[in-house]
DNA sequence: GTCTATACTTCGATAGAC
DNA sequence: GTCTATCGAAGTATAGAC
């Protein structure tokens, strides 16, 4: 049952072409946005022949794909990796504050509108980091001794990723009003929490 | 002193046709992406040879530009006449809630990325959104009677409009985990900060 | 103001030689 | 595994008739 249809032949996943073509096409996502992705100019950056996209990938969507859950599963490794060891509010915040992680997030969620198989694995995998930085953030409020009654750790998180979002998205466009009032309130904030966490311990007098 | 380049001449800014083709162009937008936009779909859509998206905008970005801009000036219109009224942070957060209102965020701001004819009609409008907003949570604050110094304005913009447009933005891609919890705490945070603005005016007993 | 006709570019994709 | 050659479709944009 090797093949039912007549479909072309396609190059080994492992190959080290084929990751070039990715890191093109990744570069050129981060740089240009996804209309800039095109087999001609991911090959020209690759310094390859376009018709090698062809050969590596049944079609742009799956090379779309595969820059997609390369750099996720990269990113779940990395924030698994993390939640392993003392989580603190301000890891989680500064891992959510990456600029580069907004944008790429910025081009997939504009790209996932139209192409559903990319719809379905974005999220796929925001399900997947949910549950994790969920994991850890309702670990970190715990240790500051914030009631999950006052502020439950789903709307702890929604409210740290919805800011950091707001605020990388905006500086890519230069916009900036506000920002260093919140960047400092939120760290006089984690400083405050963290403080609490060491003094707390065994409750107060 | 009536044109120093051999331009090609231009329809009229108040045509009727034009704003069918602006229509057109925004109904695209929303529904399939800014890579759908193109002259002859634009023209198919709106029922007109593609050749007229020519005859009205000197190019694409102009288009893009005027279908931004259009819009941005009614939704600061619509904004200004609330803050005019009184204002509840509720009317905030369902003004900020609109899904819409979202989508056409998520397109623009990839479509700025690249392009910076429309990056600086958006940092315009942003600045200017902001600054509305500002004013109006600011007030609904003190009505609440909410210190600014345990929570400044500008932070409580930030902070309800990435959560808002996190919301949507997840919703648009069929990401719910967490939502219904987080939306009912915001419901019921609202519900306090307005019954605590009527029983207290005066001060507690 | 709207049309036909058209120039030129770039796109995704495939076939088949090497 | 990589190349040349090539298709057909779709993109922006312009010129000029009506």
């Amino acid at each position: 049952m090797a093949g039912t249809s007549p479909a072309r032949r396609i190059g080994a996943p492992d190959s080290k072409t084929r990751a070039r073509l990715v890191d093109a096409a990744e570069q050129l996502l981060l740089d240009e946005g996804y209309a800039a992705v095109t087999s001609r100019r991911v090959g020209a950056k690759a310094g390859l022949k376009p018709q090698l996209v062809h050969y590596y990938f049944q079609s742009m969507d799956d090379l779309f794909t595969e820059v997609f859950r390369r750099r996720a599963e990269e990113n779940l490794t990395r924030v698994e990796r993390i939640l392993a060891g003392g989580v603190t509010l301000r890891t989680l915040w500064e891992l959510n504050s990456d600029p580069r992680g907004t944008i790429f997030s910025i081009e997939f969620v504009a790209l996932a509108k139209h192409h559903k198989a990319i719809r379905a694995e974005v999220a796929r995998y925001a399900e997947r980091y949910r549950a994790a930085q969920l994991r850890a953030i309702t670990a970190a409020l715990e240790a500051s001794r914030v009631p999950g009654g006052q502020l439950p750790p789903v709307v702890a998180l929604l409210l740290m990723t919805g800011l950091s979002q707001v605020l990388s998205l905006e500086e890519a466009l230069g916009i900036e009003a506000g920002h260093e009032e919140t960047v400092a309130f939120v760290a006089e904030l984690m400083e405050r929490l963290e403080t609490a966490d060491r003094s707390t311990d065994g409750g107060p007098p």
